[in-house]
RNA sequence: GCCCGGUUAGCUCAGCGGUAGAGCGCCUGCCUUACAAGCAGGAUGUCGCUGGUUCGAACCCGGCACCGGGCACCA
């Protein structure tokens, strides 16, 4: 039922309204851009979320977010593409499809990877539609037929070329390292990955003792060091002994040997300066294999690695007879044995921080392994460069502040291990020659990187020469897959056609224009997506990895979006940030069911005001209601009825049949509502194109509901219902009222689109009578009038306004019923004044149930009984003798002049202060002078209606 | 430790040098032929504290307090 049809309903149904808008656009492809069409092209990829995942707050207002922006952009002109998406979720998917395993008494291993494999697709084809349909269902404009999936065809094939460029440029490695190793994934992980949470533990203090014989413990009258640990299950691992070198306690002892407790090894004494004297004891125990900080240490004294865990997180063989337990087994059992021996010394609580795993939830363990990795820094100078570049930052960041966020990223970053043993995901384009190693992987079999087995077989080939019938060359791939977020660094070029070059999508949409995305993935995200694209959208780094000094291009041509938009997170009524895991998250669907998507959008965008600010999202978590989204509901249906009114005052018309009204028809009213019309349109489009969302959606909602709702409907009821018999005048004054009140409408719903597209969708077409496809989202924004702004009417029309708010006011103090007319006096000594009122007279009648009114002078006014009230230069009176109520009537003139009074002490304050006149800019004293001149006015006025009464 | 936000009406937030605004909520009166998801009217704040700059500060600068966030992390 369309709009027309629907004439009569009384509230909007968004539920109908929405899916059926969403069919036709999807199913006409509205969104679906030629890559030669006409318009300056304008792009986002949208940030993928997880196919695992299904549609939470943040997702919403995301997509609020763009999407606005992105209708905007159609509505202005521009060849739009918006590209949707899913990244696939290495570890999340891999986890649910274990667990799946696991209640089947099952293990991965025993399916092997290719079932496996084939399990997580069907998983993939069953539930990964979920967020995408529940995306549809707040109405994006995006190409679905360009969608695309982390680990389809195309982007798998832009990640093994990534990597194959990456490696021949050197910026890709293989080595032994100490990662964050995930026990619960069984996984290495970034640095990223890892979060660092407050615990309370202990620190446990023990007694190291030097080994016998030393000479400097029997001078030194010392028998032992005293080191303290949070971990003591790592001290099984220890190779050395730290303490600083400038530390006079131990520096006679720097060199000497101690015996490790519990194991008997001869650990050295060294000096290092990362060991603070002020902390603790001043000794550090150095276990290299097991701490990062002490990792470093190691390499700068060169001392032995000795793991003592395995990597499912129980003690290896080399923790001797500790060995098999569980790391939390073996750090109670480690404590106890040192107790046992008397090496524990004591024992504190100690508050410190843990890294854990983001995914698994479970400490994570820094672990040597052998893992590939990404040579961050020279891909980081270069985008460095790009934000600092003198021709302007790319990206530009809005608001500005975050460049500084990923600025201090892009600083002192670390290399960034992106093999993870898992099997969802980008198997790596390594084939490793196990012919050469006995048909094993290990860390020392050589391996070359190409884009296929074939190529791999050539350059092996090549390298160790051809398998003979008795040593055939075998080539085994790297089982190990790519971090997720490797291939979401590529997003957006692989999702255009990278690395087909001349790829269309990738000619005319790239470099995209703006990144539309929340702070907390500015390091994922962000600076992986730019830094990949320095890489591989660049001309290229020199072999080794460095910058090749030979670009000298602009940035703006490969950064891989112009602007960065960084929004906030939606927090919950406690001010939490809403996560799945707290367990506080409200369902953007719930709302939508209950208020429509636009409501939703709506009330999302409008909370932004404060462009990057967290959002407070109000929530009645017992009745699934929010008030803040029930007012943009309400605003819908008031859109809803203000468009069915004009449907039934239109006379069976459209704006088009009604025409541009005549301009010397034009009433008052009609001039003052086309002014702000315009005024409207040009501030609306400033705020969309420049990131002011929350302002644009503000605005359209006071421009719609408390100007042309509330003031300029007001005034062309009259017009628009002449009556029986009516004049000539008459009609063409309704035809005026028409076309005026069918223009504004229809501006105002091309405005509202970006923010509440099926709404405006829907009213446009039932007051344009348009056929289906032809589409409100595909239309024009409305054409700047500026001759209709007009400043001096719209300031003498908020006079007026006033002024019938003064009668209403008094009106309402006095106790009148609505339905009771009176008559209406207005007393002014300014002519202009007087004459606007006379020429609203019948306005006022209508808006203030005026029995009559008369536009006095200041000398002829009434000295009757009245209701009196003042306003600037205003009388207003009612003289309904009788009627009265006398005290009300005083109390409102004793307001009035404890008003003007207090006005007239702080304007008469400052002028009294000789600077104030001597420095201040010359019009703000005028304003000053005049302000006070007219409270003096105002507040002698007041005190004779007052004087009058008695 | 380093860095970034915030603190304005009961709630959520605008305002960012000329003496305070909106929405919601609240109070009063209205089913006035678009809308009670509505209409009309009304009340509401030492703009976190404290110095300073200025003729003038919610707004600029310094300090403090509290709230939130990010990065780093010392065993």
């Amino acid at each position: 039922m369309s709009a027309r049809e629907a004439a009569l309903a009384k509230t909007y149904d968004p539920a109908g309204t929405e899916s059926r808008w969403q069919q036709a656009w999807e199913t006409c492809g509205a969104f679906h851009p030629d890559p030669a069409a006409p318009g300056e092209p304008f792009a986002v990829v949208i940030p993928p979320p997880n196919v695992t995942g299904s549609l939470h707050m943040g997702h919403a207002f995301n997509t609020a977010l763009i999407d606005t922006i992105v209708r905007y952009r159609r509505l202005a002109g521009n060849n739009v593409l918006c590209l949707p998406g899913t990244d696939h979720a290495s570890i999340a998917v891999q986890t649910i499809l274990e667990k799946q395993l696991k209640a089947a008494g099952q293990r991965k291993e025993d399916l092997g990877r290719e079932a496996f494999l084939e399990k997580a697709w069907a998983w993939k084809a069953e539930s990964g539609g979920t967020i995408v349909g529940q995306l549809r269902r707040l109405g994006y404009s995006v190409d679905w037929q360009r969608e695309r999936f982390t680990l389809d065809a195309g982007c798998s094939a832009a990640v093994v070329e990534a990597f194959n460029r990456l490696h021949e440029q050197g910026l890709i490695y293989r080595g032994e390292y100490l990662v964050n190793w995930c026990p619960a994934s069984g996984s290495a992980v970034s640095d990223l990955e890892v979060e660092m949470k407050e615990v309370d533990g202990h620190l446990w203090h023990f007694r190291y003792p030097l080994s016998g014989g030393s000479a400097a413990a029997a001078s030194s009258g010392r028998t032992h060091l005293e080191v303290a640990t949070t971990r003591p299950e790592t001290l099984l691992g220890d190779t050395a002994v730290a303490v600083n070198p400038r530390d006079p306690r131990y520096a006679h002892l720097v060199g000497q040997t101690l015996t490790l407790p519990l194991v008997g090894r001869q650990i050295p004494i060294v000096a290092d300066d990362h060991v603070d004297a002020e902390f603790g004891t001043g000794c550090v125990k150095v276990t290299p294999a097991h701490d990062p900080n002490d990792f470093a240490i190691g390499q700068r004294h060169d001392l032995p690695l000795i793991t003592v865990m395995a990597k499912d997180g129980t003690m290896n063989e080399a923790a001797g007879r500790f060995a098999g337990l569980d790391r939390f087994d073996a750090r109670q059992a480690v404590v106890a044995a040192m107790e046992a021996e008397g090496y524990l010394v004591k024992v504190e609580p100690y508050r410190h921080s843990v890294p854990f795993s983001d995914r698994g939830k479970v400490p994570v363990e820094p672990l040597l392994s052998t893992q590939w990795f990404v040579k961050t820094e020279p891909l980081a100078a270069r985008c460095r460069e790009a934000l600092d570049a003198a021709t302007g930052a790319n990206p530009r960041f809005v608001p500005e502040r975050w460049a500084k966020v990923y600025r201090d990223w892009l600083t002192d970053i670390r290399d960034w291990c992106i093999s993870r043993q898992l099997w969802w995901g980008h198997r790596i384009p390594a084939w490793f020659v196990v012919s050469e190693t006995g048909g094993l992987i290990t860390d020392s079999t050589p391996y070359v990187v190409a884009r296929d087995e074939l190529e791999a077989r050539a350059k092996a080939e090549q390298q160790f020469g051809c398998g003979t019938h008795a040593h055939p060359l075998v080539l085994e791939q790297d089982p190990d897959a790519l971090d997720t977020w490797f291939s979401s660094g590529l997003w957006p070029f692989s999702t255009l056609g990278w690395p087909d070059a001349d790829a269309a999508d990738l000619e005319r949409w790239y470099p995209t224009s703006v990144l539309v995305t929340g702070f907390d993935i500015i390091f994922f995200w962000v600076a992986r997506m730019t830094m990949m694209a320095g890489a591989l959208m660049g001309d290229g780094l020199a072999g080794d990895g460095s910058p090749d000094g030979s670009r000298d291009g602009n940035p703006a041509a490969w950064i891989p979006f112009r602007d960065v938009y960084i929004h906030g997170l939606v927090r919950d009524e406690n001010n939490r940030k809403m996560s799945k895991s707290a367990g506080n998250g409200i369902d953007p669907l719930l709302l939508i069911e209950r208020y429509g998507a636009d409501a939703l959008r709506f009330a999302l965008v409008r909370e932004v005001a404060g462009a990057g600010q967290d959002i407070r999202l109000d929530y009645d978590r017992t009745s699934d209601t929010s008030a803040t989204v029930e007012a943009s509901r309400n605003f819908a249906n008031k859109l809803w009825n203000v468009t069915r009114f004009a449907l039934m005052n239109l006379g069976g018309e459209t704006p088009a049949s009604l025409g541009q009204p005549e301009p010397a028809h034009l009433q008052l009213a009609d001039r003052w509502i086309l002014s702000r019309l315009a005024r409207v349109n040009r501030e609306t489009a400033e705020r969309y194109a420049s990131y002011g969302l929350g302002e644009a959606a503000k605005g359209l909602y006071e421009f719609a509901w408390n100007e042309v709702c509330d003031w300029y409907v007001e005034l062309i009821k009259r017009r628009l219902n002449p009556g029986e018999n009516p004049s000539p005048d008459a009609l063409v004054d309704q035809r005026t009222a028409r076309q005026v009140l069918a223009k504004v409408l229809q501006e105002l719903l091309l405005m509202l689109h970006p923010l509440m597209p099926h709404l405006s969708e829907e009213l446009w077409h039932g007051l344009t009578g348009q056929p289906v496809e032809t589409f409100l989202s595909l239309q024009r924004w409305p054409v700047l009038d500026v001759a209709a702004l007009d400043d001096v009417l719209e300031s003498s029309f908020a006079e007026l306004i006033e002024a019938i708010r003064v009668v209403r006011n008094l009106r309402a103090v006095a106790g009148l019923k609505p339905s009771q007319s009176a008559p209406v006096q207005f007393v002014t000594g300014r002519p202009t004044l007087a004459a606007l009122l006379t020429a609203a007279t019948a306005d006022i009648t209508a808006l203030t149930r005026a029995e009559r009114v008369d536009v006095l002078s200041a000398q002829q006014g009434s000295r009757q009984r009245a209701l009196a009230g003042v306003s600037g230069e205003l009388q207003v009176l009612l003289p309904i003798e009788g009627l009265v109520d006398l005290d009300a009537l005083r109390a409102r003139l004793d307001k009035d002049i404890a008003k003007a009074d207090k006005e007239i002490k702080g304007l008469a304050g400052r002028l009294a202060n000789p600077n104030f006149a001597d420095k201040a800019p010359p019009e703000v004293v005028a304003e000053c002078r005049a302000n006070l001149a007219e409270a003096e006015a105002q507040a002698l006025l007041a005190r004779q209606r007052l004087a009058d009464l008695d």
